[in-house]
RNA sequence: GGAGAAAUGGCAGAGUGGUCGAAUGCGGCAGUCUUGAAAACUGUUGAGGGUCACACCUCCGGGGGUUCGAAUCCCUCUUUCUCCGCCA
């Protein structure tokens, strides 16, 4: 969510940055600042009838200790009056508040000014890419065909107890699974990211928080009877951690880690793009969680960049990195690197990791705040990103180690798997 | 699930209708003292709105109500604790 303040100062440099995401802000940023001065004149008048009020009351209280009852209930009724005032008032606030709030909530963070412009991800921006995509046999297989040759994905048994998109690891696939699992949590924290583990599920407070709601409503899975959401990644639970919180400046940089499954409705999506592993329900996914000092979280982000490619170096993926153009940028984000590895069999990209600064607009729902030198409130930066999401960098791993005779191990998971070949 | 108790500032903990945004203690911050630190002493110390700055307004778990006036009374929801039941 913007800031008030900030819309006010930066108003035509925010339509200008909006018009990357082919939004045209005017309209609602004007309609913001109307609806705040609105909501400043509603307060204002609100405000002095109360004060009105309350100096009456405590005359009322003391004529009364005095024995004067009859001055008092002249005053009384005037009381009456301005109680009614009082209440139109504060309706109309309230009222302002709410058409404020959720006019707000429908406009998104506003891209960095290093964002290319464009509408799809045919737009996003190239920025670096890595490792050699191997020669494959000449009977390669994509990874759903591989899965079944050496039984170590079931989809069909997960489409009998649940649905599709919810796929059963079997043997070595459960063994490489938990494997990648253990590797990306070690490594991270080796970086100095502290692992914790979170509910899968949070209510919508929290939904709120990181703005999941209600942009993607229709895309997490509702529990009605409680009332909870399943999460779909683990920003939203960590990140939550710190709603309503005011941090001291020295607790900076705070670094989480966590693993959880993440679920997504996916509504909407059909055809070969959501073959086998590239699109699930149901999917594994360690994630990496910073609140920073507004004045450190670029290069926060420039960190955690480099810490996924570091992965991706021991993991030996061709991958590449992608500057996503304001078009694909998510909603609450000012810039996101998308990670995406190349699998060879299946000739395509496949995101892999979101590495995404939300700079205060986070921060500004949650009230996640920091006092400064001055001890004054101030909005601190969240981040966030993959590192990483298991189903995709399973698949590359099976379609771009796969040799003659089965699927090679990438050698730093040999140990944490306990085999180097699946056959 | 049943019965009872409770929810107050960073923490502990007073406060049962007006003088309470809230005693006191601890903690935090600043200062005095000290070579330095500790101790002691002094001051200061919740959040939000609003203002150039004051004033002023709101907030004592959330929501609603009674009253001229609510932390305090009533209703409701949530959470926590104790006892019973059930249970990985």
């Amino acid at each position: 969510m913007l800031q008030l303040q900030a819309i006010r100062d930066s108003k035509n440099d925010f339509i200008t940055a909006l018009t990357k995401r082919n939004i045209d802000g005017a309209p609602l940023l004007e309609k913001a600042i109307e609806l705040d001065d609105k909501r400043r004149e509603t307060q204002t008048k609100l405000d002095k009838t109360l004060a009105e009020s309350n100096a009456l009351s405590k005359e009322i209280g003391m004529l009364f200790k005095s024995g004067k009852a009859q001055e008092a209930n002249v005053l009384k009724e005037k009381t009456g009056i301005l109680k009614e005032d009082s209440k139109v008032l504060s309706d109309t606030l309230t009222t302002v508040e709410e058409e404020l709030q959720s006019l707000l909530y429908q406009i998104p963070n506003i891209p960095h000014s290093s964002v290319p412009a464009g509408n799809t991800d045919e737009d996003n921006e190239e920025v670096f890419s890595e490792g050699t995509v191997p020669e494959l046999v000449s009977n390669a297989l994509p990874h759903w065909e591989l899965a079944k040759k050496y039984d170590i994905i079931d989809f069909e048994l997960g489409v009998k107890i649940t649905g599709a998109g919810f796929p059963v690891y079997k043997g070595k696939g459960a063994r490489l699974q938990r494997a990648l699992i253990a590797y990306f949590l070690d490594k991270n924290t080796e970086a100095g990211y502290t692992e914790i583990q979170v509910p899968h599920l949070v209510n919508e407070a929290s939904g709120y928080g990181t703005g999941q709601l209600p942009d993607k409503e229709g895309q997490m899975y509702h529990i009605g009877e409680d009332d909870l959401y399943l999460i779909p990644t683990a920003e939203i639970p960590v990140t939550n951690l710190f709603r309503g919180e005011i941090l001291k400046e020295q607790q900076f940089p705070i670094c989480y880690t966590a693993y959880t499954p993440c679920f997504r409705r996916e509504a909407g999506s059909y055809g070969a793009h959501v073959r086998g592993l590239n699109r699930l329900h149901q999917f594994d996914k360690v994630e990496i969680v910073r609140v920073e000092h507004p004045s450190k979280s670029f290069e926060a982000l420039d960190g955690m960049v480099e810490h996924v490619k570091n992965i991706l170096r021991e993991l030996k993926l061709p991958y590449r990195i992608l500057r996503l153009c304001g078009g694909d940028l998510g909603f609450t984000s000012a810039l996101t690197y998308d990670f995406e590895v190349f699998s060879t069999a299946q000739d395509r990209w496949l995101e892999i990791s979101s590495v995404s600064n939300f700079e205060a607009y986070q921060s500004n729902r949650l009230k996640l705040r920091y006092k400064d030198e001055n001890g004054k409130s101030q909005l601190a930066h969240t981040l966030n990103g993959s590192s990483l999401a298991l189903p995709r960098v399973l698949a590359g791993i099976l379609e771009n180690y796969q040799v003659e005779d089965g699927i090679e191990i990438p050698e730093v998971l040999v140990p944490y798997c306990g085999f180097s070949k699946i056959d």
